[in-house]
DNA sequence: CAAATTAGTTATGAGACATAACTGTTATGA
DNA sequence: TCATAACAGTTATGTCTCATAACTAATTTG
């Protein structure tokens, strides 16, 4: 019944239905921006997750853990191991909130505000030679569908 | 030299200087889409990965499996699971390679074929609610976009 | 034909994330 | 007021995705 199956040995897969696609060409770029931008973080002791909060922290000084995991989509309880690792070396310290005894106001050290900027002028160039060859045109064109995806994307509920 | 640390109850976390760069924007964007994605497919008992190794299975019949774990961006060991899986339903079939008994062809049952079929409706008209709102060349310039970081991405070993 | 390689598989571990249950604190209302 | 509910942070635990290493059987190579 079924044909003598045609060697595929040399023959390349192709993947043209799922090209027509936008979220598998999305996750893909992703996949290979994120890639880089790892290997990027990485000489700093920082990953995505950890680079993202600590970014928060500075742009909000003082805020508490369980905003800061609203802010960055995950729950507070996965939010503690992170602080925890900023915590720990030094970069981040956990007060007492003025007011409220059960809340923390999180806020950057010296060390790590010196090693945001740091590792934040490596990330800005990863973000531009990942776009290296575009136009300031195809950029904001970037910009502008990816937020109306999120948006979309959030919406449909 | 910090201020008192305000007090961030009321006032929403900012995420200015993430949203500077296009990798932040594109991680929250494919999530929302990714959402969206996965409650699409849920009814027809597809995942996102299951789904695209079905449709490299449709578009590349008699692929064998590691050829096709090499086009996922997967190990061969974990592609072992989904083929299980696609297999025990019906919609996939492992058949011995011709000229090498150490390989398989896979390919679609007509099940399996009907099922993608139904898939790719709603998968389509969930891209299309994706992008809904944007020109056409918006459309055209994020693709355009999204292959070229794919490419920086990739290149950038 | 012995040795290395390859295809598929199994077992196992790491990492990211979710849920549930716990402690201590604050808010609510009979 | 004070028992109760709600909340902030935490701990413990499970799931899902993916990587690595080791195994079997078949094929290639020198």
């Amino acid at each position: 019944m079924t044909k003598p199956a045609e060697d595929p040995k040399s023959d390349p897969v192709t993947d043209t239905r799922l090209r027509g696609f936008v979220g598998y060409n999305m996750k893909r770029a992703f996949n290979a921006l994120q890639a880089d931008l790892v290997r990027t973080l990485e000489p700093f002791g920082l990953r995505m997750i950890t680079y993202s909060a600590l970014a928060l922290i500075v742009e909000n000084p003082g805020v508490r853990p369980s905003r800061l995991a609203e802010a960055l989509s995950l729950k507070r309880a996965n939010l503690v191991v992170i602080v925890d690792e900023l915590e720990e070396r030094e970069w981040v310290t956990r007060t007492v909130a003025s007011g409220d005894r059960r809340a923390y106001a999180l806020q950057c050290t010296l060390a790590g505000r010196k090693l945001f900027d740091e590792a934040s002028t490596a990330v800005r160039r990863h973000d531009a030679r990942m776009l290296q060859g575009l136009r300031d045109v195809e950029k904001a064109a970037l910009r502008k569908a990816l937020s109306h995806v999120e948006a979309r994307g959030k919406g449909a509920g």
